[in-house]
DNA sequence: CTGGGTGCAGTTTTT
DNA sequence: CTGCACCCAG
């Protein structure tokens, strides 16, 4: 083992990274000094926990000259993984400019980012063979196949009393929203795309917790049927080579036991394979069972080099399977696996907001009667404390409340303007809207948005509208249908009225734009053409996927390539079609569903039974189920333009001034949370689950724990009169003494220079 | 100012 | 399907 430079060395280096001006606290330095053993860092919003990981990394690495083989630091997203890495390679930089030596360090070696894509990268790594030629399975892509492959989502026609029984149980996942329960009201089979996405959710659930099948099969009933019906989907996960994401975390799992696992852990020699000594977490709160069982194997060598960081009060991944139970509980799991005791390390000075905002979000959370229930929240957490250089007189917790909602949304702009006036802010993105959707109806950010444009002030809300609304998608989809099926035989085959007047919405956006982008009318026209001079059985020389290529071959879509959010969404677009495109066909291994076939009664047509399972499969789940609008990755965002932003998506990041809107918004369990309920009884290590309204509670008030912890200079709700859940309305007021502080007009000139 | 008719929209997030 | 915002008539 190499050491490269000291400590203090480090530190003193460190200093001199620009735009990193925060020194370490004490409790973070004894995180990055901390010898050998597992490690419990329960952290609060603003705690700089990441830095703090980032920095023992560095410290294990530089210091003690670790091997960056033997280290693996992992998060929950990509792009907080890409954050962990490109921290660690400016510091890194900074150090090697003071002591060179440190350049020899290899951040390559380092395994870092998501648990799933390292779990992905070492199978491969070392062959394993019952890895080996597997593909693994998105989303979207495993939705696409439970639909084709799973029993469980086969046609109404097909049921048997057995499947009337279990979906007639399990309604209570599809039925959780208002389109299913209308569904339910009137007594209708679940269609079988609302069957596929619950089974999928089943399915990954019973991987994801690591549920005892064999009890499951041995009772009756719908139990019985979803044991078979996993085991069903299981087998064919195997049978085509796939695995979807919580089956590769299952099949690492089994990795690890096996001697190839062992040499990954224990290595085979010091300089090639060093084996594993260190594992670094970030983002704990949201892990579930299976990745917890992962971590814990991982870091089985003595002394259990394992060091988790999160915040149980940010969790916001239930729909994942996260929990806190494994954030809250991590205690137990060492006494239980290694018999060591660890004790929390309380990381509570925030370095982000102003004090009233510390103040403010410590009795927000504190308030609520939900969270001091055992295994809400962390046992004995401290509060935050105010650690920040931000500080002055103002009222850096605000409310604007208003009787209406344009009301509101007026104050709300007015607020934007008259701090853009008086120089308070110098741009409109010192600002940022948070709420749950972005969407500008009504009930989110329409009034909010329209406020601003209509005081002059710009709106940065990129995903306002919805994916299949865009030019762009309808205008492909519309020549893609042109070519397949001239005829528009939708009309003629059962699809639902809204699908088929979307696809003539999308014929019309193409037969539009044709008029004015010849090369693109000429191409269709010639592939038309083309088909229709085909014999019956002949194959077609193009994929779908290929035609599609050849459409966005052609302008507009050459010429929308300058504007990164058309190409965002045609790229997603492609990859949508690819993933539908190789979804197995059931029974026959190694078919393409893109691959295109002549009719046999009609001349010159494409087989009718693959149109109409385009319009059914495809086309009815783009339309009908609904898809996510894909995010830019990384688009920064632009200087003078107001942002509207998700929690979601300002998870990690901070905003000088935050509003937050959507206030008045009631918590009520959804399927996740019946499913918890549900399948609780069959968990391997049984837990004490609060109830499902209470949990559901717990998820919102975290929600806006989030939201509100965001702010560094001023937080401002944004509520219509006394409308405030979540929860217990008084919390929320506390520190406001009950009254509309009528927060900008008071003090205007509060601000420090920024 | 009230009441009924009409139209529209219904969370979100990720490997 | 339900809730609401909006409109117009009374």
């Amino acid at each position: 083992m190499a050491t490269y430079i000291t400590l203090s060395q480090m530190f003193q280096a460190l200093e001199e990274v620009p735009e990193r001006a925060v020194k370490l606290g004490d409790t973070q330095k004894e995180i990055v000094e901390h010898e050998k053993g597992p490690l419990w860092v329960i952290a609060g919003p603003g705690s700089g926990k990441t830095e703090t990981l980032v920095l023992r990394c560095l410290k294990l690495l530089l210091v003690d000259g670790i091997n960056p083989k033997s280290i693996m630091i992992t998060t929950f997203t990509e792009k907080a993984g890409r954050n962990l890495q490109d921290r660690l390679t400016t510091y890194k930089y900074h150090i090697a400019k003071k002591y060179p030596k440190v350049a020899q360090v290899d951040l390559f070696q380092l395994r870092v980012g998501t648990l799933h894509s390292l779990c992905n990268s070492i199978m491969i790594e070392y062959r394993y063979p019952a890895y080996r030629d597997y593909t693994p399975l998105d989303d979207l892509e495993q939705l696409l196949f439970t639909y084709f492959h799973s029993d469980l989502a086969k046609p109404p026609r097909q049921f048997s009393h057995e499947d009337e029984e279990f979906w007639n149980y399990f309604s209570y996942i599809w039925a959780a929203d208002w389109k299913g329960e209308m569904y339910l009201k009137k007594g209708w089979t679940p269609s079988r795309w609302m069957r596929a996405r619950a089974a999928q959710l089943i399915f990954n659930r019973i991987v994801e917790d690591l549920l005892d099948l064999q009890m499951m099969e041995s009772r009756r009933g719908v139990w019985k049927t979803l044991a078979e019906g996993y085991k069903q989907y299981r087998k064919s996960l195997e049978d085509n080579y796939r695995v979807d994401f919580a089956h590769m975390q299952e099949r690492f799992l089994k990795f690890l036991d096996t001697p190839l696992g062992k040499r990954f852990l224990e290595g085979s020699d010091e300089l090639t394979n060093p084996g594993l000594s260190h594992v670094l977490v970030d983002e704990y709160q949201d892990t579930n069972p299976i990745q917890e069982a992962i971590y814990l194997k991982l870091a089985n060598r003595e002394p259990h080099n394992i060091c988790v960081v999160g915040d149980d009060d940010q969790a916001l991944y239930r729909f994942r399977g996260g929990t806190v139970e494994c954030m809250i509980n991590f205690h137990n799991a060492c006494q239980r696996q290694w018999g060591v005791k660890v004790r929390p390390t309380h990381l509570v000075e925030n370095y982000r907001s102003h004090p009233q905002i510390v103040d403010w979000i410590n009795q927000y959370v504190d308030s609520f009667a939900t969270m001091k229930k055992p295994g809400a929240r962390a046992k004995g957490k401290p509060p935050l404390l105010w650690k920040s250089s931000i500080d002055g007189k103002w009222p850096a917790v605000g409310l604007i409340s208003a009787t209406a909602k344009s009301e509101l949304a007026d104050r709300f702009a007015e607020t934007v303007k008259g701090m853009l006036q008086t120089g308070i802010i110098a741009e409109p993105s010192d600002c940022v809207l948070l709420m749950r959707s972005t969407r500008e109806t009504r009930r989110w950010a329409g009034p909010f948005a329209d406020a601003l444009r209509e005081k002059g002030v710009p709106v940065y809300n990129p995903r306002s509208r919805s994916y299949l609304e865009q030019e762009e998608i309808q205008i492909a989809l519309g020549a893609l249908l042109e070519v397949l099926d001239p005829d528009r035989s939708y009309s003629a085959m059962y699809v639902p009225p809204r699908v088929a007047q979307k696809c003539d919405e999308w014929r019309n956006a193409y037969l539009l734009a044709s008029r004015k982008y010849g090369q693109l009318a000429d191409y269709v026209r010639r592939a038309k053409r083309e088909i229709e001079s085909l014999g019956e059985e002949q194959t077609i020389p193009s994929s779908l996927e290929e035609v599609l290529y050849h459409i966005l071959n052609h302008d507009p879509f050459v010429e929308w390539l300058e504007v990164p959010d058309r190409t965002v969404r045609l790229g997603q677009l492609t990859r949508l079609l690819e993933a539908f495109s190789s979804t197995p066909v059931p029974g026959y291994p190694g078919v393409s569903r893109g691959f295109l076939r002549m009719s046999r009664d009609e001349r010159g047509r494409i087989s009718w039974k693959w149109r109409q399972m385009l319009y059914h499969s495809f086309i009815s789940l783009i339309q009908e189920e609904g898809l996510n609008d894909p995010e830019d990755e990384e688009v920064l965002l632009p200087r003078d333009i107001f942002p509207i932003m998700t929690v979601h998506q300002a998870k990690g990041l901070e905003f000088p001034f935050v509003f937050v809107g959507g206030l008045d918004e009631q918590s009520y369990p959804d399927a996740q949370h019946e499913i918890e309920e549900d399948f609780s009884k069959f968990r391997r290590n049984p837990l004490e689950l609060a109830p499902k309204e209470e949990r559901a509670k717990e998820d919102m008030i975290r929600f806006y724990y989030v939201a509100y912890s965001r702010a560094r200079y001023a937080l401002i709700l944004l509520t219509l009169q006394d409308k405030m859940t979540p929860g217990e309305v008084s919390g929320c007021y506390l520190s406001l003494g009950g009254k509309d502080v009528n927060w900008l007009k008071q003090h205007v000139n509060f601000l420090p220079s920024m």
